[in-house]
DNA sequence: CGAAAATTTGACATGACTCAACTGGAGTGG
DNA sequence: CCACTCCAGTTGAGTCATGTCAAATTTTCG
């Protein structure tokens, strides 16, 4: 069995933040798999069953919807030092009603969700970093819908350029147009405009 | 000290669904007290501390937030057996970023933060029972993002109504409007171009 | 290099916003 | 109890940004 390497941020998380002693710590990253995901390649489908936890070490990646009349909105999108995957899936054992495609090639640290609970009953800590971190992404949710509702589009676009000053160059103007919720057309008219300032 | 009525939903969830015992449920219930909100006062504005679990007995409201244009954005209601506030703040004990605001008179039984946190170290249930219920909010949130991305207006309010169908006698067209995203004129319109089909 | 996909650009239609006026009902005070 | 005020809702006219359809151009990738 080969040795994973763990980035400095997902040690730092789990020995420094969380406090982890050091085995415990190698307990729970014992159980880690390394998972590949191509460009364009889905990690999961509308439908299919989330089962893993993943940690994004490399590559970035959208989840995403199809709406009545065939249209993908883009929901979010992930980066390095994130965790992939469609949260309710996981929580609820219920189909996803997400799509995660990888925008780059992408590398994943995973760890089956049976595991990670049978980690939890053992490492309680573990259990009450995860509670916190689904509070967090209901607030960064609940952030996403405020913004959805409040920002005209080019306000909404400077502020994500600005959250996210790599998206310009790592994602592809239609899918940020998706995320935006107008039209590709539209965002190249909007960029051309900003340009022209 | 006087006694508190529950409603009958109220007892059922934690009485039968998390199954708390005869005592455990009076202990719990003795810390509620009683708060009135009159119509268009305010439960909480932006800046205020939520320390409070608020049930809604009677009564309903919204939680709105205004954006940089001074415009009110409707994020969403809440009617009876619902839980009231700005969850955020309850958790960080951070200010609100939202207002909640009455839209009828309201009823509510409420228990503080700190009794809550108190009661749940003597009834893990209870804490088990919040941690899952913030899963399901989060649930919410997220359906919440994916509608306001996916629907076209006139779909929306139709499944706004047809969730909530007392909502067009009990919430102004104003507020529906701007859970809508829409000007009220705008929804003044649909609703004629609906009822003209 | 060549095919396919992504982006840009153009022309036009549409739907929401803005500004403004009007209507109608609820609540107030004489 | 009526007149008045105020606010919510409706309606109208004009503007403008975005969507749609279509084509041109650029980029990507085999």
């Amino acid at each position: 069995m080969m040795t994973i390497e763990f980035p400095d941020k997902f040690v730092a998380l789990f020995r420094s933040d969380l406090g982890l002693t050091v085995e415990e710590y190698a307990l729970f990253t014992s159980h880690f798999h390394k998972e590949f995901v191509g460009k364009k390649q889905h990690y999961l489908r509308e439908g299919d069953f989330n089962t893993l936890k993943a940690y994004v070490t490399k590559g970035c990646s959208r989840n995403y919807i199809i709406d009545e009349t065939g249209k993908e909105k883009t929901l979010f999108f992930c980066f390095e030092d994130w965790w992939l995957g469609d949260i309710e899936s996981f929580l609820t054992g219920k189909p996803c009603k997400q799509y995660v495609q990888a925008i780059e090639d992408m590398e994943l640290l995973c760890i089956t969700k049976a595991d990670f609970y049978k980690l939890g009953e053992r490492i309680p800590r573990l259990m009450s970093w995860f509670n916190t971190k689904i509070q967090k992404t209901h607030f960064a949710t609940m952030h996403r819908l405020m913004e959805a509702k409040c920002s005209q589009p080019e306000e909404q676009y400077l502020s994500l350029l600005e959250k996210q000053p790599d998206i310009y160059q790592r994602v592809p103007l239609q899918y940020i147009a998706s995320y935006m919720n107008i039209e590709p057309q539209s965002l190249s008219r909007l960029r051309k405009r900003l340009t022209q300032k």
